[in-house]
DNA sequence: TATGTATATATGTTTTTAACATATAAGGAG
DNA sequence: CTCCTTATATGTTAAAAACATATATACATA
């Protein structure tokens, strides 16, 4: 991701805050699983080192069922251990809304950094 | 920036972490200026719900100084309290090459969001 | 039967960032 | 002298990310 070699990447990753959030809703109003799908499907978005964080991908989906952004039920059917099943509530789905507005808002604003680095060293 | 109403804005600023630091690092080599100058700037790349904290900036500075991606030296001259005049170093530079590479991918990140929920509500 | 691997969920701990608040001081305006 | 602007700095708290570990089911295979 970052191509600094000196100072072993001080830029981070510099992802976006809490961007697993929208993630997790979008994909789970595509269809309703469990976290532990959810984790490879998150891969698409591009949390792809190694895989991204457990713990991250569950206590998320805690912490979005106590606001009521999602809901969930045993999924006791089928092979291996129980899965708990999530689904996206109306309130998740207006929360994913306002996502997808501060993500437009967020892209406007990298590309007004890029634009007026450009200037400064493609020209 | 958030529109949502029924949660107080739960997404939050969704903010690139630490977008700060390029931000600076680009205007301080547009032109070498102290922290209070630098703070006025910061608004033109959208910290501007009020000023951006002067924490952030001051405590940045000094931490980009550690790192060895500024250098500064006392301008006394003129009116007002001294000033802490800074500008990039070479290792600087580097560094705000690579965070234009990361805000490349980042913003190439966000789009897929935006494409895939598009795919699901606009279509 | 013991061992390992894939699936699945959960929590503990530490570090890093962000957010909010406050302290200090120079110098000019009134 | 008091207030405002400019200027830098630090203290404290809260939130998020990063890293580590614990637990359990079920299946394969040695």
């Amino acid at each position: 991701m970052c191509n600094s070699h000196k100072h072993e990447c001080e830029c981070h990753s510099g992802q976006m805050r809490r961007f697993i959030q929208p993630c997790m809703l979008l994909l789970l109003y595509e269809k309703p699983t469990h976290g532990y799908e959810l984790m490879e499907k998150l891969r698409d978005f591009g949390f792809e080192n190694g895989n991204p964080d457990p713990g991250a991908v569950y206590r998320n989906l805690r912490k979005m069922e106590e606001e009521g952004l999602v809901e969930s039920k045993w999924e006791t059917e089928g092979t291996g251990p129980a899965k708990r099943l999530y689904s996206v509530t109306p309130e998740g789905l207006d929360i994913l809304h306002s996502w997808s507005v501060n993500i437009r808002n967020n892209i406007k604003r990298l590309e007004y950094f890029l634009e007026r680095y450009e200037k400064n060293f493609n020209d």
